[in-house]
DNA sequence: TTGCATTTTGACAGCGCTTGCAAAAGTTTT
DNA sequence: AAAACTTTTGCAAGCGCTGTCAAAATGCAA
């Protein structure tokens, strides 16, 4: 295929005004060089850094490019720049919706400068974000964004050996790689405790789903003990599941919790949609929500707002660790010298009618 | 930066056992081809059509690659090849779980195939898509997918002239560009309004959000209409508000509607979302699910299947169509000669407690 | 007006891989 | 054993752009 030997300075006599016809369909850069009547590089200039070009040139070479509809090849362009305008993203899972709004506020803050995110959808597994990684790395990434800050052994070595900006989300702590947005899940845990207790509730619980690989999860339920710990005087049930955090497998722990501790008065719940499945229990048993169970959840989903009764939840900062991210990227695109940081963006706790 | 002259052939004595140290870290493929005592052509055959090399270089090339934790230059093949392993996806929405679902399928379909899914969030707006397919085809992706069968005229001039596979999905009709793989979203409004009756509902009602952009919720509503027009005897109420489809509005979409004919005995939500809101809205009326009022929605998301009472849905084949969609390309990368089809995946109704 | 500093522009050598073509090697057939 | 094929391999020419370097143009002071 394409055998045709492609003619760099096109002169077949019927080019309607200069525009050219070539195989691939689509105009190159010099094609618009020819039209603008500069060289190849100036264009690439006026692209790449407009001020490095007379104003006179630039517009000539703008009007070229518009009149021939031309568009970059981004190939050509990043192999010549070992480097393209994508942002290799990396999250556990795309339906979850915490990621999804992370995802699409990020998306919004980059694509108005150019760059792309690549997806990649690791299913919570560390084996497949290493892969992902090492595939990402091949496309020579502007940046790498990982989700948490446990990754497995191969990838960080990867990392290590790559220079490429990265940076971690969604949850901080110590031992950053180079740069963390996102917040503490401990601390998450100990507000909703605290906030149990103070709202009365002297039996509170957890119920976590997943936590095997949701290491997120996993620690907002330690910093929900820690809390509990603290208090000296208190202890709190734990109620793990195997299933994912779902409606389904809400409703069905917070029953076996129940059978298990009937005077649990106040739950924690790893995520709201366990939250909506217990919610729905207690409607089908006529628990009275909050005054004989409280219910606390964590996503600021939806449904939270506006269910019967609503219900109280913390908010993660879904969106703005996404354009947290994107904004400092960005800004370090600039400024390469800039060093690495940790941004906590914090959590809400929400009071709603469940508490 | 990068000054320093790359030497092809690195002669530094202090190569460990034959593993070359470059200044971008990263093993290329005339490193693996001279480990293998091979031409780099050689190499890049065993990596792109293993069966036209012999079994003998093969082991060994597969050896070297293995060694040097050789990846490919993916800009580099794409430059070359003029076609990169990118299957560029454009959706009206991230968070929206439906896509979400078909994009994980698909992405699960591609990735052990080397395809990388490339993803473009239009927002619903069809000028945004347009952009982001220009865009993407500056990439040479091996397919384009886009959501449903309406495009700007731009984008669908620049397809024209591009000979990319293209596939449209979530919604089949007529004058299918290329190929299409869904189900109808009339057949799904009919569906709703022939079970409503079925159920011995008589005034039955539409609830839809921002039909104006999406617009296969309004496919589903007119499907809805038209059922009921042609039982010659029957009329029902539309409801529609600006707002996006969500629990919020929901509720408040219900109020509005009762308060405007208290007699409507059966709705049918153009999206599951609207219909948990207006559960809700049942609870706090103390309205009785579905004796006073059926309630139907679409998307069968998590929650319908486990609320209380339970909620009938109208499945979408959201994970399918991610999976035939990648099939079908996959089949068509390895005959390009296949032509475009149209794939009705088809809808489910699940009758549960609230019809 | 000339000379020098500064800004603009163009030539050119790659970036790392793919692929058409021809040479080399291996197989069969006379 | 040579001829006639078939299969394997290597060579070399790009793919379309970027970035370095030097030449050309311009500005300004003397």
């Amino acid at each position: 295929m394409k055998a045709q030997p492609k003619n760099t300075k096109n002169e077949t006599p019927d080019d309607r005004a200069g525009i050219p016809r070539r195989a691939t369909g689509r105009p190159q850069m010099s094609d618009v060089a020819a039209l603008a009547r500069v060289s190849a590089s100036t264009v690439s200039r006026a692209l790449r850094r407009p001020d490095a070009v007379s104003s006179a040139l630039r517009s000539r070479i703008d009007a070229a490019i518009d009149r021939l509809g031309y568009v970059p090849n981004v190939m050509a362009g990043g192999l010549a720049a070992s480097r393209t305008p994508v942002i290799g993203v990396i999250v556990p899972s795309l339906s979850n919706s915490f990621f999804a709004a992370t995802i699409e506020a990020m998306d919004a803050a980059f694509a108005p400068e150019g760059y792309q995110i690549m997806l990649g959808n690791s299913g919570y597994s560390l084996e497949r974000e290493a892969a992902l990684l090492d595939s990402f790395l091949s496309w020579s990434p502007s940046a790498i964004v990982l989700t948490g800050r446990h990754h497995a052994r191969s990838a960080l070595k990867r990392l290590a050996s790559s220079d490429v900006p990265l940076v971690e989300m969604w949850e901080i702590g110590d031992h950053t790689l180079d740069t963390a947005v996102g917040f503490s899940h401990r601390t998450v845990g100990q507000m909703a405790a605290h906030h149990l207790y103070a709202r009365g509730k002297t039996c509170i619980a957890f119920i976590g789903g997943a936590l095997s690989h949701d290491h997120r999860a996993k620690e907002r339920g330690a910093g929900f003990f820690d809390a509990v710990a603290a208090t000296g005087r208190h202890h709190a049930i734990k109620h793990i599941i195997d299933g994912r955090a779902s409606v389904e497998v809400g409703g069905a722990a917070l029953a076996a919790l129940l059978k298990a501790h009937p005077k649990v008065d106040g739950v924690f719940f790893s995520n709201d949609a366990l939250m909506l499945g217990a919610l729905f229990e207690c409607q089908r048993r006529g628990i009275k929500v909050p005054q004989q169970l409280a219910l606390l959840g964590f996503g600021d989903l939806d449904f939270t707002a506006w269910s019967a009764p609503t219900l109280s939840t913390i908010r993660p900062p879904r969106h703005e660790i996404g354009i947290e991210v994107a904004n400092y990227l960005l800004r370090r695109f600039a400024d390469p010298t800039l060093s690495g940081t940790t941004i906590d963006l914090g959590c809400q706790l929400l009071q709603r009618q469940s508490t």
